[in-house]
DNA sequence: TCTTTAAATCAAAATAAATTGATTTAATCC
DNA sequence: GGATTAAATCAATTTATTTTGATTTAAAGA
C-alpha cells in the first residue's frame, strides 16, 4: 500500500502565475481597456472602424489588439480583407469580478450571468 | 450666433480607467502575484520573514510591496521596527472573479463570500 | 550614547514595453 | 494583370519598469 505524500511543502512556490501575468499585463493599459470597452459596446468591430473609434494609428491599434488576443481576452474573425474583433466574455468573466465584468458588458444583455 | 458642437463624438472615451490600469499593473507580475499568494496563506507577514519566503533581496521586495500597496491590494501595519503586510481582501474581491479570489484565499476561511 | 536591526529610498544600470513610420502580405475589384 | 484597400509586421526610437547595491531613516536594546 502506498502512503500518500503530504501535499504541504512548498506547494505554494510551484503555483504557476504565468497565465495570469499575461492576462493582467494585457489589462494593465488604459488604451487596451478602452478597446475592450468599445468592443463591449459595439459587439463585433472591424479594425478599420476601430481605428476611428479609439482614435489610434492602425499599426498601434494592431499592436494592442495582438496583446489582447494573445491574452485570450478578445477573439478575431477574418472575413475577406476585414478582421472583426470581439470581446471574449467567457474569459473576461472567468477573470474579473461581476462588478468589473459589468464595465465590459452592455446593460441590455443580462444573459451571461455576470451582472447582478 | 455660435452653432453648438454636437456632444456625440467620443463620449465613451471619457470613461476613466486609470485606477484599473494601476491595479492591473500591480497584478501584472508573477513575483507580486506570489507575494499576494503568500500573504493569503500566511495572513499577516513582516518584511523580514517575507524576504525568505519569496526569496528576494530586501530592497527588491520593498519595491514590489510598494506597488501593491499603492494599488490598494495589500495593507501595511508598522509595529516598532517591523512592518506587517496583509492582503486587502475587500479590494481583491471587488476586482477579481470568485474563481480567482480563491487563489488569494485560504480554503479554511470561507467567511468573506468569495469562494463558491 | 552607541550599536544593531528593519525597512525604505536612491541613483545607476539593465530589461522590457510602447510608439512611429515604412514596408509587407493578402484579399478585392476593375 | 494592375490598382486599391485592410491589416500585420518590422526596425528604430522613445519611454517605462525592474534590478542592483549602497545609503538613509528610524526604532530598540545594551
Amino acid at each position: 500500500m502506498i502512503k500518500e505524500i503530504p501535499f504541504v511543502l512548498n506547494v505554494e512556490s510551484q503555483v504557476d502565475f504565468s497565465k495570469f501575468e499575461l492576462q493582467f499585463k494585457a489589462l494593465a493599459d488604459q488604451k487596451r481597456l478602452q478597446i475592450m470597452y468599445e468592443l463591449t459596446q459595439k459587439g463585433s468591430v472591424c479594425v478599420c472602424d476601430l481605428v476611428d473609434i479609439v482614435n489610434m494609428p492602425q499599426s498601434k491599434l494592431s499592436y494592442h489588439l495582438k496583446i489582447l488576443l494573445d491574452a485570450n481576452l478578445i477573439t478575431k474573425e477574418t472575413k475577406g480583407t476585414w478582421s472583426y474583433y470581439e470581446l471574449n466574455h467567457e474569459e473576461v468573466n472567468r477573470l474579473l469580478s461581476p462588478e468589473l465584468c459589468c464595465i465590459f458588458r452592455k446593460s441590455e444583455n443580462q444573459s451571461s450571468g455576470c451582472c447582478p
